[in-house]
DNA sequence: CCTACATCCTCTAGCGACTAGAGGAGCAAG
DNA sequence: CTTGCTCCTCTAGTCGCTAGAGGATGTAGG
């Protein structure tokens, strides 16, 4: 069950949608799947299986290239994990830098919106705060 | 000061690219300012002010399209700054659900990393975790 | 005046990771 | 046999730049 299902369908069990299926086949990403006599590709329950574990890469932010080596790794599961240790852990530090840095976006975006006199554009802090950069990129608040 | 000035220094002033200034202006976000006899841009203080704009909203994450309406609300300070709040508004709960996401990331990263064993790629976590998505898409953790 | 060298110009193509659409073929059900 | 869905390939567009080619202009020193 789930062998030999066309595009839609592995499309569908996967979550990854139909034309980027194709696109990671044009790729390389996958191989390309045995066709029928109508020239439909064929996908059994390891293609699948790796478009599953494609998707979840990509849903936690994994680049392409990290995952070509993480597939990689998975295929040839005699070697050390140290390669997918450090693309893990390059992925968190980038996830934790991206964190600080929306955390500070966050309270200039709210320093900007405390204005409630919702009045017209020249006294509206968003715009005011836009202008005047200077007092914002400093740390100094 | 810093008026008539070449795109090389209105770039340094305001901490944009030159090649991005261009670019502005080839999308219509800033209008093309005059030239001297031998075809160089010249740029003014306001031209300079409104590059400054630019680099905190984009800073700041916002879209260029967002960008060209706060632009156009600051030429226009008469109206109401409700839409400006509203772009600003909406900005802040995108990056509020950025930060969501990549706290439940980070803590989904941390816990693939969690193999204190460095072993051979068939016991690391990592490899594991991404083949084994059901457990984790899912909130129970 | 000549020569370096920096800066500027335009134009085109590339990035990442898709997404959308055109135009056509295959296939299953009624 | 026709309707309507899925599938095929191919191309171009998205966003916000960035890089590079190939050439013109401007400035400082010898």
């Amino acid at each position: 069950m789930l062998s030999d299902v066309p595009i839609g369908e592995a499309s569908r069990a996967s979550g990854v949608k139909v034309a980027t299926i194709r696109y990671y086949e044009q790729i390389g990403l996958i191989s390309a799947p045995p066709r029928t006599e109508g020239n439909r590709r064929l996908y059994d329950r390891r293609d699948i299986e790796r478009l599953l574990f494609i998707r979840h890469a990509r849903d936690l932010g994994f680049e392409i290239d990290a995952i070509r080596t993480l597939l990689d790794l998975q295929d040839n599961p005699d070697q050390s994990c140290a390669t997918a240790d450090a693309i893990a852990r390059a992925r968190l530090s980038d996830v934790e830098s991206r964190i600080a840095k929306l955390l500070s976006l966050k309270v200039e975006l709210q320093r900007m919106l405390e204005c409630t006199a919702h009045g017209r554009v020249d006294q509206c802090r968003v715009i005011e705060v836009l202008g005047h950069h200077e007092e914002c990129m400093h740390p100094t608040h």
